[in-house]
DNA sequence: TTGTAAGCGTTATCAT
DNA sequence: ATGATAACGCTTACAA
């Protein structure tokens, strides 16, 4: 049961393959005959146009590249399945590349993408990259480039994102009208838009509510598994001791809650703990985490859908702009225990 | 920078396609001088064989096709992680689909994949899956197939797969050891390979210490997230009531460790829960759930090594055996506390 | 309305 | 030792 070709059918209907070719998808200047014979035999051998002959032939591979930085983590397993429900949908195959956050890597990457000859570009920047040359030398050369969740200004192309400002802003607002005072804000690396964001949020709650900016409170990093322990550690040594913490990732939310434990420090009875983190995560932690959730697979369900739509052609004329994704504070302090 | 191809290095050395061709691979029976020349060139040039083209002309596409039933899901993403690493590494690239746990879009998957060309195939079998001929049929064709975690007896592949017994085995024991005796056990739908090892596993334990098995104590199913909570309240129900749960799942677990708490039962203290989960999920847990620590990266890793040596024709003659992978009992109990 | 032929990048088979 | 040519499956001028 090899897959049927055009030639198969011309030769079943002793026709030429060009003829099968146009039946196939002109309409006009054909014999309606003809067309409904080779529609019909089509059908029959199970015919699919091969995807690799159409991309040598340079039209269209019907495939798209996904750049992210790491597939194991929820945030972008998430995205990476609101993508592929979409892309599979409209008949394009996706293939997946991770940067591990290297910039290398995602210049690697980049390059298998091309060779594969691509027909879009969806990307996460990697936390590495600061020099987006090799995506706009891409782009220049005609391939539609969609950018999501991490993404530089420097690239001139459509933008999907989660609305982190706001996010931030409720999140913080929500521990404040709590009465808490001294927010602790645990981030990742400063240079990221998502960071910029979710701290100006931080910022405009606190400047709306007139508690004063202390940069003592916000920490930025990398930081590995054991190095949360120690920096909340460090945090509730400071004077006078944060009442709550605001955590950016998944990651800070854990390592924060399981510092505090340690404490035996009752979450929300003395600390209130808020993270940037998806629900599933959540639920697990509950109830001692509330969290602003990222809507991960919406996120990747519009980003896909407005790269097909470049791809297609179908707004060649809009210009690139940026799709925010409204987040939920989602708020759970069912508890006094430590958890 | 549009990618090299041998016609542009052949144009500029004036010498034929073929000879570039040659020299770029062949040794013998060709000039040093001129295999110089053309290495260098195509050095120069980022000179990179084109994958779509060499698919077209039937030898290899360089690329695998990873068939897994969700990609937001930590087993699974680990895996993927795992096997994108070592793909990568040995020159191929990855193309990845997910089955939803539906048969119809497992034989969707297979097509695509066939219709990229794909060199060979990595699968776990989707939940409905209990017909294999699709892959049968493809591995006749000739393709290379490895199976990983959930696999088939009736598909004869080499396989990868976490020693499930012993950890289950290894779980049950512990509880056992600690004193248990009615061990209830959820898990998953029961004619998959992995919830029939981990029965055994379970049951073997059991025997050992000469503790009957109690069949209302297993619970099969696929249990939405609200499910689990009643599921527990019934078991709990039950007299003697249970003092232990070992569960099959990540979201088993969650659930079982949610209703848990929602009853406020202690653990430790008054009943113990292990479960087959990732460990970065029995960290956020912690400390109240001990885990079967399934080594999904490496199972990744493995799988395919196993199915690029078949590729490569490195042990044509090695028949299809199963590869299992140990999985390690992480014993928390570092708090009585509800969690 | 339909057929012929070239071309996408590569390799294998024949020549030379 | 090297070059021309066909072939992989498909599209698309260009002929007929």
């Amino acid at each position: 049961m090899e897959p049927a070709t055009l030639k198969d059918i011309a030769r079943e209907l002793n026709i030429s393959v060009s003829t099968v070719s146009r039946a196939l998808r002109d309409s006009y200047e054909i014999n309606p005959e003809t067309k409904r014979l080779v529609m019909e035999c089509a059908a029959r051998l199970h015919y699919r146009p091969n995807p690799i002959a159409l991309s040598l032939k340079g039209s269209s591979s019907k495939a798209i590249g996904v750049i992210v930085p790491q597939i194991a983590n929820y945030y972008f397993s998430q995205a990476i399945n609101g993508i592929e429900e979409v892309a599979n949908q409209r008949g394009y195959d996706v293939l997946i590349f991770q940067t591990h956050e290297a910039y290398d890597r995602e210049v690697a990457n980049l390059r298998q993408a091309v060779a594969r000859r691509v027909d879009g570009l969806l990307i996460s920047l990697s936390s590495e990259t600061n020099n987006v040359s090799h995506l706009q030398e891409l782009q220049q050369q005609g391939t539609p480039i969609v950018q999501f969740d991490r993404v530089s200004a420097a690239l001139d192309t459509p933008r999907v994102v989660a609305d982190n400002f706001a996010g931030a802003f409720a999140a913080t607002e929500h521990l404040l009208l709590s009465g808490r005072r001294r927010i602790a804000h645990l981030t990742i690396q400063p240079w990221l838009s998502i960071t910029q964001e979710r701290l100006a949020g931080y910022r405009a709650a606190l400047e709306k509510h007139g508690v004063p900016y202390d940069e003592s409170l916000v920490r930025f990093g990398t930081f590995g598994p054991d190095e949360v322990g120690p920096l909340v550690d460090e945090l509730l040594a400071l004077e006078p001791r944060p009442d709550a913490f605001f955590t950016a990732s998944d990651r800070l939310a854990v390592g924060c809650l399981a510092a505090l434990r340690q404490l035996r420090i009752a979450i929300p009875g003395q600390v209130s703990l808020i993270g940037f983190t998806n629900l599933t995560v959540a639920d697990m932690l509950a109830p001692s985490l509330s969290t602003v959730e990222q809507p991960a697979t919406e996120i990747g369900r519009v980003a896909v859908g407005r790269l097909l739509d470049l791809i297609e052609k179908k707004h060649r004329a809009a210009p690139p702009s940026t799709v925010t994704i409204p987040t939920t504070l989602v708020v759970r302090e069912s508890s006094g225990g430590v958890g």
